[in-house]
RNA sequence: GCGCCUGUAGCUCAGAUGGAUAGAGCAACGGACUUCUAAUCCGUAGGUCGCAGGUUCGAAUCCUGCCAGGCGUACCA
């Protein structure tokens, strides 16, 4: 509809032209939106404002130019008017706004997808949580966020791969492995201090205790380096395993669990090492060896090699960032929580000294999350090993209503996460009320079928009886959908679509609450639930998207 | 110190490439269930958009400075 408007106006304009109301030739870009005050509208535009310099005339006089040459033979606009400073106010005919309907009825479940993405290749790698403990709250807003992304983007015509980095080499692996060994070792009777660097949470023990039932007390005799390597890949494996579970459970799943390790094993960190070194961008200092990341923006160069020989995680995560473009990824987009920002630079440091463009490459920080408790917040010690993982949250609060939540901010805003709030079943918990109407959709439609009335398809007699006002208003609501989802993918802004569905949800419980779908009148109930059925459409649409369920009861 | 993010109603937050009178929900107050799910709806009230300048027809939005909070600033990941 809006395209049409933009479409009338720029026909006008050359009209004007031709006819010489207008001087100019040279018209901008149309812009139109729907204003905010419902007096001001359906449909708005600036172009008038816009053009008075070029055009050098009054907005109001070319405002009437464009009005007194518009093409209004389909008829779809009842009123235009000049207001304010030159504002053009279109009011669209409450009957143009009914084939909406008929196209979500006819493209149901894609209905808002498109093809902007003209299938581009392109990578969203997300999580991504070292495989040294189970994944917290934190991540699950990471996860909600990037799953939801490629959702959108996926129905937005790009070709999407999702992606999970899994470190699973370096130190903090080394760490786990002691961590491990030394809980194998207190669990069979030796009397030794926990190291204060080591994991203390207790699934620790919970993994000790698994090697024991496999190992018995074998591996207290062998060398030490080589049994903190075998707790180590036997600890890493168990916990990824749960971090798996635990995402599917979420249902959050990946095309693709990348291994650092396998970097190294294919000699790709040192091959990227080296052809650094002949761009002459790698030098040694005080034994180890730097990237000038210096060179490429970056506030400093950065270890890639320490002294003690051993590779840093920033130069796998060189080879890591290069193989992903040079696995034909057009666009590369990697989310982090808020907290890794200044790893940035030297991410793209290394992109561009690898060849790439840095500009096909993003990363989205998610800001953190606060976990509350009724108001308070719950203490979270990884020290200590006191925290609430993101299972006891999904099994506390369910993931739909978790998601939700986690995609009603915008993600560079903290978000107060409170647990009591999330298992609230009111207004205050926006996930219920968004599904609520799926439910009662839902419930509209089986009670019609017990009285024998089917939901019938495009009838224009009967689909013309819609005219109260709040069934155009939530017509035009399902009609701004696809838009909505655009803008989604373009900004990579989820949240729009929760806001989205949150107004459509209102929407419709006034419209329940002031007028019945299924009346005495065979034509009007046929109508209102074409109306209503569209509408569950369009909700699941989103919550889809959101990766959220959209119940058939409550 | 430097860098990134944030600052909008009592609280939690939206606010499109700069648009007209800044919007929701919660909390407060007053109403609506013999009728398709009240997990709902309707109404009232609530604002110096952190502060100060600047850019222009027009700023919550862009620019500069300041204030406050968070995060980062490793031969950790």
């Amino acid at each position: 509809m809006k395209q049409k408007i933009k479409n009338l106006i720029l026909k006008a304009a050359l009209n004007a032209h031709e006819k010489g109301d207008l001087p100019s030739s040279k018209f901008p870009d149309v812009e139109v939106e729907a204003p905010k005050i419902e007096a001001h509208g359906d449909f708005s535009t600036n172009i008038a404002m816009v053009m008075a310099s070029v055009q050098k005339m009054q907005p109001k006089r070319i405002a009437e130019a464009i009005i007194k040459n518009i093409d209004n033979q389909e008829g779809i606009i009842a009123k235009t008017e000049i207001a304010g400073p030159g504002f053009i106010n279109f009011f669209i005919n409450s009957v143009s706004w009914h084939p909406v309907l008929r196209r979500i009825h006819e493209e149901d479940d894609r209905y808002g997808a498109s093809g902007i993405g003209k299938g581009m290749k392109i990578q969203v790698e997300f999580v991504s949580s070292n495989p040294t403990g189970p994944l917290h709250v934190g991540h699950g807003r990471g996860a909600a966020f990037g799953d939801a992304a490629a959702n959108i983007l996926l129905f937005c015509g790009y070709n999407v791969e999702k992606e999970y980095y899994i470190n699973d080499s370096g130190r903090q692996i080394n760490t786990l492995g002691r961590s491990v060994l030394f809980r194998y070792r207190q669990l069979l009777g030796k009397d030794i201090e926990f190291p204060d660097d080591c994991y203390q949470g207790d699934y620790i023990r919970d993994l000790a205790r698994q090697i024991k039932e496999d190992k018995g007390s074998a591996l207290l005799d062998q060398r030490e380096d080589e049994t903190v390597l075998y707790c180590a890949q036997f600890a890493a494996k168990q916990i990824i395993a749960g971090i798996r579970d635990d995402l599917k459970s979420f249902g959050v799943e990946f095309d693709n669990w990348f291994s650092e390790q396998s970097l190294y094993d294919s000699g790709k960190v040192d091959k990227v090492l080296n052809d650094f070194r002949k761009q002459n961008i790698i030098y040694e200092k005080d034994g180890a060896h730097w990237f000038k990341t210096k060179e490429f923006g970056d506030e400093k160069d950065r270890v890639v090699i320490r002294n003690n020989g051993q590779t840093t995680y920033f130069a796998s995560d060189i080879a890591y960032h290069k193989d992903k473009f040079d696995r034909g990824f057009e666009r590369v987009i990697d989310i982090w929580g808020a907290d890794h920002h200044g790893y940035i630079p030297r991410i793209k440091a290394s992109i561009e000294a690898a060849g790439y463009s840095k500009e096909r490459f993003d990363v989205i920080l998610v800001q953190l999350v606060n976990l509350l408790r009724g108001g308070e917040p719950v203490a979270m010690s990884t020290r200590a090993g006191e925290f609430i993982t993101l299972a006891d949250v999904i099994s506390e609060v369910g993931s739909d209503a978790a998601k939700f939540i986690f995609l009603t901010r915008h993600h560079e805003s903290p978000l107060d996460f409170d647990l009591e709030l999330a298992k609230k079943k009111t207004n205050e918990n926006p996930v219920f009320y968004v599904q609520y109407v799926h439910a009662r959709i839902s419930s509209i439609i089986r009670k019609g079928r017990e009285r024998g009335i089917e939901n019938t398809g495009w009838d224009e007699k009967a689909i013309a009886m819609l005219k109260e006002p709040e069934e155009i208003n939530l017509i035009k609501s399902l009609g701004s959908y696809p838009e909505t989802v655009r803008l989604s993918a373009e900004f990579m802004e989820p949240h729009r679509i929760t806001f989205y569905l949150m107004n459509l949800a209102s929407s419709f419980h006034a419209y329940y609450n002031k007028h019945r779908v299924l009346t005495d009148d065979p034509l009007l109930t046929c109508a209102r639930l074409y109306l209503v059925v569209a509408v569950k459409k369009v909700i699941r649409n989103g919550l889809t998207l959101l990766g959220v369920s959209a119940p058939e009861k409550m």
